[in-house]
DNA sequence: TCATCACTTCACGTCACGCTGAAACATCGC
DNA sequence: GCGATGTTTCAGCGTGACGTGAAGTGATGA
């Protein structure tokens, strides 16, 4: 009948099982998982993850690359992680109104966590937003981000990262409900915390562990008291 | 097992069903609609779309006001409002992959449209941006967003509106991918824009049009150009 | 009081979906 | 080439969900 509205259910169905919600918020920080790690991650035989994997990758959800023996999925893009971590936060707003509670994992994940493979959380805001308070950042047409030439120096100067021509956008923070940096500057700048020890992932979790060379560069450099 | 997950399934299935889906995207708006209403939106049974709601009811998406012997129904928080339009932007990024394309109706939607009865789309994002430029409006902790003296009176003078204790909040803007304006304040803002003849509705959409006096007051009065 | 209207509940048939076991396919290490 | 490993495919089975028709509530209005 009335077609031009957006086929909500098709995608929701492909969410609808509790498997593949444990393979996809075990995607959602962006890496690309095999087939057998994610089965494993959701307790699934093989062969129904794999039955799982075939539909999502079909519906548009997930993307795959053949690397030998091994398939590693990955999120189909950022407005899949979006749908993703919009469902968790209402998700759990309900969960608060129910007797569970966790108040722990909370607020380590509202710090600091990689959001499908950039920084996001307080830490992700905030140097978003000092970035631009500081010149280094700003905002383009649309979502887009650029780096000024001050922020080049910056990012060579404090993180020792070539940032070239890498692009920028504004990527939305569910947590904190105010825009960080996404794009493959995103990525570069949260790869280059990693490598140089500012922030550390916290194995099995999506949280990351912000150091005190991080909290000391982040404090000194950009006045961000997390 | 590892239970500390947002159950996502849950919710996703609660949506997944062409029927529950048109009538969300009927709620969208944010106006409260009886079971008859949303049954016919949905193409449904009086039966059928009775035990949609119900179930959509009990897993908290929605909420419901018993007026005599209808009862309306609306979406239960912003939360889910939020899942519903990020499903949408998700799945409609999809169809621009397939041969579907709706130009014009996608423009009018980006422009100005109401979300969960508030302004949304480049209006509420630069209504919203505009006002804190001014010092109207400026974000306090988290989410919220807190009116001026000086907002206050220029609501008064520009707007006619009394705004009282209203309190703001934050809301994510997916199609502009920024924060509008939300919350009591919000929602009094778009009421006075539709009183004043600044927007008016298009009979059976979601987006709005922006009259000739709403783009002279928002030119003169806060330097938007739409 | 009674007919009507809006909505819900129940019983039942149907159908799609997910899990499993068995088997096939592809790639890697030896 | 061979076995081992990662992954997919297929047939079969059971469960759960949806829609319908019929009956039941509760409120409205004459």
């Amino acid at each position: 009948m009335n077609d031009d509205l957006p086929d909500i259910s098709r995608l929701a169905g492909l969410l609808a099982d509790p498997g593949r919600s444990r393979m996809l918020l075990a995607l959602l920080e962006g890496r690309m998982l095999p087939a057998s790690d994610l089965a494993r991650a959701a307790n699934l035989s093989a062969q129904a993850a794999s039955n799982h994997l075939a539909r999502m990758l079909d519906g548009g959800v997930l993307r795959v690359e053949n690397r030998g023996r091994y398939r590693y999925y990955a999120l189909a893009n950022s407005q899949m992680a979006h749908v993703i971590e919009a469902l968790a936060c209402a998700a759990h707003g309900q969960d608060v109104l129910r007797p569970t509670l966790r108040p722990k994992g909370d607020a380590e994940l509202r710090l600091a966590r990689t959001c499908y493979r950039h920084l996001a959380g307080q830490l992700g805001t905030q140097l978003c937003e000092a970035m631009q308070a500081h010149g280094y950042l700003q905002r383009d047409t649309g979502s887009a981000m650029m780096l000024t030439v001050a922020g080049a120096d910056w990012l060579q100067q404090a993180l020792g990262m070539d940032s070239g021509q890498l692009a920028g956008k504004a990527c939305l923070d569910w947590s904190e409900r105010r825009d960080h940096l996404a794009g493959p500057l995103g990525e570069a700048i949260c790869h280059a915390f990693l490598a140089q020890g500012l922030v550390c992932r916290r194995p099995g979790r999506r949280s990351l562990q912000v150091t005190a060379a991080g909290l000391r560069l982040l404090q000194t450099q950009l006045g961000i008291q997390l």
